[in-house]
Formats: C-alpha cells, structure tokens, sequence
DNA sequence: GATGAATGAGCATTCATTCAT
DNA sequence: TATGAATGAATGCTCATTCAT
C-alpha cells in the first residue's frame, strides 16, 4: 500500500530487508567513492545495477537514500565505539582503543561519507536537518565518554564536556577532510601514536602530582 | 584567444582588474552564501549583476573562479595572521592572538568557502589540486609558527611539528563543518575562552617546574 | 490470461463485481477532484486502498478504468434524465424539469468526468472512440426530447432536432469547463432561473398567437 | 541580465521577438494539434527544429509558454471580433457577422488550444489562474456586446448580460468539444444557418409587435 | 484475487559552456 | 569587453505496465 521506506528512511525499516539493503549499500559506495555531487540516482542505480526508478519506490528522493546509507553506517559504527569504550577510564587507554577502531571506521568509509553529506548540507536545508540526527548521537556519545574519563583522570571541571566532544568530533570530520585532501592515508595513524605518548606522560605527571 | 584570466585563474593576475575583481567577489559571496552546490555560473552572475557568459571570458571554467574566490581569500587571510603571530612566542599568546583573529576570519567566510570547496574536491580531482595548493601554504606557516612556539615554550621534541599543524588546520576544517551543521556560531568562541585557560595552566605548570 | 475484465472495461461485466466497483468509485473521484493528469494508477489506488497492480488485473489500461467509471456514471445519470422527462411535453415543464435534475447531475461529478476525458481525447484516438460512445446515448436521448417536446409545442420543423440536441450537450459541457474556470458554483442555477423565465414568456406567446 | 520573457510570460514583450514568436507558434500548433497532454518541451521543441533547454531561456516553464501561446491568439482574435461586432446593433446581423468570424477563429484552433488548456486547469491551480485572465476578455467583450444589442432590439431587461454572455462563451467552448469529439467539422455551421434563421423570425416578431 | 517488486520511457528543469556579435 | 542566444548532457522524479508469487 505504502512504499516499504516511506517513512523510515531515516530510522530504517524491516520490509523485503534485502534489495532495500542492496540499494543502501550502493549509495554507500558510491558517496564514498565519488562523492555528493555525483552520487545521482542513475550513478548509484548503475553501481548497484539495478533499475535508478527503484530508488523511487523504495526512498522518496535520491537524499533520502543517501541520509539512510548514512544512518545505517553510523549506527554500526557507533554501537563498535560504544563496545570499546565501556569498559575505558583512563586517558591512555582511551586513545589506545580508539586508535586501534579509527582504522576500520576510516577504512570503512563511514567519515567520509559523513563529511561529504554535511558538506552538501549548506545547499540545502533539509538535509542539514537530517545530517544533524545523525551526528548529534556521536556528540552526546562523546559527551558521556569525555566525562567518565575526565572524571576518573581527576580532571572533571577542568572543560565542559560538551565543548570537548565538539573538539573531538571536528577533529575527526577535519582529518577525514584533510586526509583526503592532501592524499595522506598514514597522517591519522602517526597522530595517534603521538598522541598516546602525549597522553602518557600527561597521565604519569598526574599520578605523580597526586601522589605525595 | 589570449583571455586575460587563462591560465592565471589560480595564480591570480593584473589585467582589467577591476571588473575581474567584481566576478570574484560574486563568486566568494555565493559560494559562501548558498554553497558549492548553488554556485553555478548563472547564481554567480545574477549576484553580481553581469551576465553568466563572463564568467568564461575571464575564467576557463566556473571551478577556476570558484578556486580564484579562495586563493584571493586565502592570501588575505593568510597575511593577516602572519602579521599578527610575528611576534608571539607563548602559547597563552598564541591562542589569544588566534581568537582575536578569528573572529574576523570566519565572519569573512573564509573557512566557509574554504570547506565548501573542499567539500567539492572528491568529485573533481583537478579541483582537489588546486585546492590543496591554496591549504598548502597554511599548512607551512602552521607548521612554522608551531615549531618556533614550542621551542621557546621548551616543548620541542614533544611531537613533530607537521604532526601539530595537521591536526590544527584540521581542527578549524572541522569547527567550521560542525558550527554550521548544528547551527551554533558561538560554540568556537567558547571554546577559545577554555583553551586560554588550558593553555595557562600549562604554561605556568611548565614554568614551575622548570624554576626550583 | 482470462481476466474479468479484459473486454468488458466499457460494457461492464458480472463478474467480483464488488471489488470491481470499488476499483471504478475510486477512479471516479480522482478523475472527478484531482483532474485526468492527476488520475495516475497509483493515484486511483492510493484513493481506494488498494493496489495500484489490480488496476491492470481488472483493466487493461488506466484509461481502460477511467473510461468504464465515465460509463457507470453515464449510464446512471441518462437514466434518470429519461424517467424525469419521461411525461414531459411543454418547454417550461422540460426547463423546470432539467433544472431540478441538473442539481444532481453535476454535484456527482458526472459532467466534470466527461469534460476531463473529452479534454484527454486530443492525445489519445483511441480514448476518443471510447468517450464518443459514451456521449452518443446522450445525444440521442436529447434528440429524441427535443423532437417530441418541440412538436407538442407547435415548433416542430423550425430548427433540426440534431442540431438542437447539439447545443444542448455542447452548452452542458461548456457550462461545465467555465464554471469550474472560474470557480462560480451558481451561475448555472441563475441561468435556469431565467431559461423558464423566458420559456414561460415564449409559451404563453405561441398559445395567445393560437387561441383567438 | 534577466530572461528575455521573465515576467512577460502572459503579457507578452518585445525584446528578441524573432525567435521568441517561433517559440509560442511551435507551442499553439503542438496544443492544437497534439493535445496539452502531448504538448511537452520536447515535442513543442521538436516541432519547432530547436533545442528544448530554449523554451526554458525564454520562458520559465513549459505551461507559462502555452499559457502565452494562448495569450497571442486570444489577442488576436479578440480584436477581430471587436472590430468586426463594432457597429452590429441587430441579432440578424450579430449572427451573421459572428458566422463569418467563426470559420477563421475556428480554423486557426483558438478556441481548441483554450479548450485543451482549460481542461488542465483542473490539475493545476496556477494554470487555471493563468487561463481565466485570458478567457475574462471575452467575458467582458461578449457583455458589453450583448449589452448594446439587446439594448438596440428592444430586449434589454429580459436576462441579465452577465448570464448571456456566460452562455455564449460556454456555447463555444462546448460546441469546440463535442465538433472535436464527433469528428464533425460542419456541424457549426449549420448551426449559424439555423441561428440566423431563428433570429430572423425574432426580429420581424419584435418588430410587427411593436408597430401594430 | 491480490500484491510487492521492478523497469523503460518519458518529463520538466538546470547546468556549464560556446559562439556570433 | 560584454552579452544574448543556443545547446547537449545530466538530474530527480513519475508513470503505466509487467511479472512472479
């Protein structure tokens, strides 16, 4: 009677899951691998190789679909941080575990096609709205994290979490852009290492500053 | 044959000025306005009340006009803030020069254009060049600015300069995508009052323990 | 391969004619409120509840649909036009007569469904000959009115019944379109108000002239 | 700076009138000949020998470029009505006058290319609009004439003009219709023969009437 | 009987770009 | 220098219709 994604393209749906899912993938590919601008219908269709009218009977608009593909990537990589991180308290161990889920995050493309959906968001406003649901569950994810690990490091009070979690979040969406930009696949990786012998020392100068 | 604008559409150039001038004004103004999407030759022209076909008198195509709105844009803001870090050799400095100076920065619609461009660059390889060209030379004065900073804050050594000044020009890519994306202009403001405070701590813990 | 429907889309058929009524009902509200532009398949069944596949189960074609409800509707309307006139045999009886009917008429829908389809004829041969025979009982029906009332009258011989049966069918049609044009729902009353004025003052002027 | 027929979609301009008149005579003649809903960009273009994309430089939709396609003929044809009907004050020769304009309304397919886009209106709001200022002129044009002629043959007071000339421009309108539909050509004029000797009769009624 | 899925053709519209003037 | 006119290619989307189930 309806169209099987009629109303949850955004939240997903269970209806004939499988071409459904097909098409979702190849939206995902192709916003990946070409980009906003030439992830038309007719591009991911023939990626998919499927009809481009299909996208029509199972979405509303070519950007339904791509916020779906979107949504779906988020919500899975999401769930992964969220299994990393729950058992992490302390600084170094935070940056361990996200170094060692940032390579497949990365790798799976998830950030770029974040990064290429909000930066159509400015053309268009429904979109941005849409774009927004979808970052806005990472924002308050990194919020309870930040605390937690802050709190248990001793430095609860020091930064509003939610200004933290906005540093961290564009610190991602930046390197993604950055990366790309300058064709540098291995950049994030070094930054990690880095950062964990930053992170290091600044947890042993803690310990050591409250220990006497 | 001999266009004025052909091949200088990046490097810039002298000739008839000052309607040329006109045309890169129109652009910026769109592209930081309605975005990369809506920035079409006739959007352009319309905003700057010429018509369209001038466009590609004075340029090869709307993408090298779109690239000359950043380089101008890029040059300016770029002098702007080597005039102001000439001098700075403290961190505590350091961030309250940047605050001061971005404020004018993003309001101009800089790092707007910027972003929107980068946005563009995945679907457009020449385009990802010539924009990597124009964040090139960010990337250098960072990458000076940091090494002398942290030199004369005896943090050097700490972590690779290039490493430092990646993460920082991402960090602005970033804020930028995110204020727009949520629509909150003040956050970045925040933030700065929080790493000045940040950045104080450090400076004065790491003059302390040098001192006794 | 022996579909109900198949070859009786204009003659209508016996056959689940329950579901079947349902399918014409709601193309008859769509042709009548939305226009034949708007008539789609899956319009039609969207109105109805059902799915827009079953069109093309019990018709061959949209048309084939739109065609069978203008009949349905035809045939029920002309029928109740040859009761009313049945007895009648003065003008001013058949103006009072058609007027009180007319109310009816087009309150269902019946003449704007015509008019949709007429207007759709010019694209399509094949639609015409199908609304041709639609209109052809009614044309008769009115020739035959008109020949027995205009003899009653004493004006048989003034003008060809055909002809006359021709302005008639063509006035309704037009009053229809203009009405609708203009978004006047009463002008039609108005100008029966003043077809029996006049028929009143031609009636008793074809008497008086008879009497002395 | 602006396209040439922004906002003279319905008024009409003079600016490039050369190819702009090719335009809206391709538009009439497909209307005419093919039906509204035949009468797309591509066919009207096709028609015409030129690239579809120009309707859209001179126009800003298809339906504004029928909308003016009527527009024209209406104008025109008007005025020759006016000019003619100017100095008719008796029904005989108002019949007869009316009997020699129609053959050259009707065969230039005015009144088929206002039927065809008065049978769209119904699914466009924004058309129906459109049309009605066209078809208002004649409105007022057909009272002012009825006006003047009932007036001059001692009929004024009997019907309001209002009502007359609603009829009168439904009358054509209807007998446009059905002529198409019935695939009769002659029709119409027979009926005129017939008109003028009816009214005939009316007038040396009027007259011996008046004179006893 | 009835439906969900699928498709090819078609549509209006926009765009970057070219060209003659 | 500057512009109006023109176009081919592309885009999102709708439609009637078919088919397997």
């Amino acid at each position: 009677m309806a169209k099987p994604g009629q109303r949850s393209a955004i939240k997903g749906s269970k209806s004939s899951t499988a071409k459904r899912d097909h098409l979702v993938d190849a939206a995902f590919q192709t916003l990946r691998d070409e980009g906003f601008a030439r992830a038309s219908a007719r591009a991911i269709a023939s990626r998919g190789g499927f009809n481009s009218a299909l996208i029509f009977y199972y979405f509303d608009s070519v950007n339904d679909l791509l916020v779906e593909a979107l949504s779906r990537s988020s919500r899975a990589q999401l769930e992964k941080y969220e299994d990393m991180l729950a058992n992490v308290t302390t600084l170094p161990d935070l940056v361990a575990s996200v170094q060692s889920r940032i390579q497949d995050d990365m790798e799976s493309g998830h950030v770029k096609v974040l990064t290429e959906l909000i930066g159509a968001t400015s053309s268009d406003e429904q979109l941005r709205e849409a774009v927004f649901e979808q970052v806005e569950p990472w924002m308050e994810f990194t919020g309870r994290s930040v605390e937690r690990i802050l709190a248990s490091s001793g430095l609860d009070g020091l930064v509003p979490p939610a200004q933290v979690s906005f540093v961290i979040v564009a610190v991602f969406l930046g390197m993604e852009l950055l990366a790309h930009l300058t064709g540098d696949d291995e950049v994030v990786d070094g930054l990690f290492d880095s950062a964990y012998r930053l992170v290091g020392l600044l947890h042993t100068a803690l310990k050591g500053g409250a220990a006497p």
